[in-house]
DNA sequence: TGAGATAATTGACAAGTTGTTGTTTAATTG
DNA sequence: CAATTAAACAACAACTTGTCAATTATCTCA
């Protein structure tokens, strides 16, 4: 890719991401981005459609950032051994806390966070493959790895959007006993 | 509240509910509303201020319809004595799939996903009070109900954007399965 | 039923946004 | 250096927004 073009597109995803802290998403023009961007409207449109588009080309730095630093950690170890891993997501989402606030709290924007669950499902559709002889199947793995998805997903946002009462790791021993284990360990029927 | 409010404000909520359906939320303008419900587009701003007002006063019915029914249903029995609890939410979402699928999926609504987050996490707070003297608690209740909380939304949206290939009744199996027992049953070393 | 209150209609306004186009200028690459 | 490619610029019509003041329809309650 060009210079000048990835010069471009970096100036704009990086105006987006700043404008997406002080205003409300939908009232974010793209005269507002390219404006901030210090470049010509018209020369948006040489490179994006919409808005959507160029969120979504910004953010992938930071999923990738994260899922590439995981992905080091925990290679070929069952997430059962690794509260580490879990550790460094809510780390990773403490760093970015106000760009994520914004992203996944009160008015967030719906294709982010489904594209959060997704990534996660899949990670964890990988962790559950790799244990599949050890463990016990309590449902398809596919749906195993959902629930565990979702679980993640709702105590990343709570753990923000209430400014953050535990620590990481705290909260990663909760989320990763919730999952294992679940919400009522007692003797089964 | 008056008779002809009450009838304006339906039919807004009508017509955007279709709306939603045909073509994508931020593309709908409430001219388009106005056309549809066969209104002025002035009668709108005197009832609501943006397009999220509507959809939030929209959706209320289809919540509260919802909660009631389960509310009836599950009073004071603790939640995995009632599979048939969580059959409901499945049910109800197949009824009015076209709606969420637009509103839970792909390029969802942030705002709708939160809320029903929020709900039901709401509901199983309740759910695991109930039984607190029962049950040993593996994390506070607030984020029990959390987990709990993603989890069943996460498999909603999964259920939803694959067809439905399983009956409520399993999917509610399987939601409660992996939030009482978690993933891995196995013994607690 | 009829008077008064309230909601809705209508048409019009300025201000702003959008997407696109054709032309010109600048930077990058080999 | 020449060719290519990106960006700047200005201007376009079409559309959206929020808000008006003046008017008409509808409902409510005495």
């Amino acid at each position: 890719m060009d210079r000048r073009k990835r010069r471009t597109r970096k100036l704009l995803g990086e105006a987006l991401l700043e404008l997406v802290q002080e205003k409300p998403y939908e009232q974010i023009t793209i005269q507002d981005i390219t404006d901030r961007a210090d470049l010509n409207r018209a020369t948006y449109y040489l490179h994006y459609k919409s808005k959507e588009e160029l969120l979504a080309d910004s953010l992938e730095g930071y999923f990738d950032e994260l899922v590439e630093q995981i992905a080091t950690k925990t290679m070929n170890k069952p997430i059962w051994e690794n509260p580490e891993a879990d550790a460094m997501v809510f780390t990773h989402v403490a760093e970015h806390a106000d760009l994520y606030r914004v992203l996944l709290g009160e008015n967030g924007m719906g294709y982010v966070i489904n594209r959060i669950i997704d990534y996660i499902a899949k990670f964890s559709e990988l962790q559950l493959q790799a244990g599949m002889g050890t463990i016990e199947l309590q449902a398809p793995i596919e749906i195993m790895a959902r629930h565990v998805a979702g679980s993640l997903y709702a105590l990343i946002t709570w753990w923000l959007m209430n400014d953050m009462p535990y620590t990481p790791l705290q909260m990663s021993e909760m989320t990763t006993r919730l999952c294992l284990t679940g919400t009522v360990p007692i003797p089964q029927t």
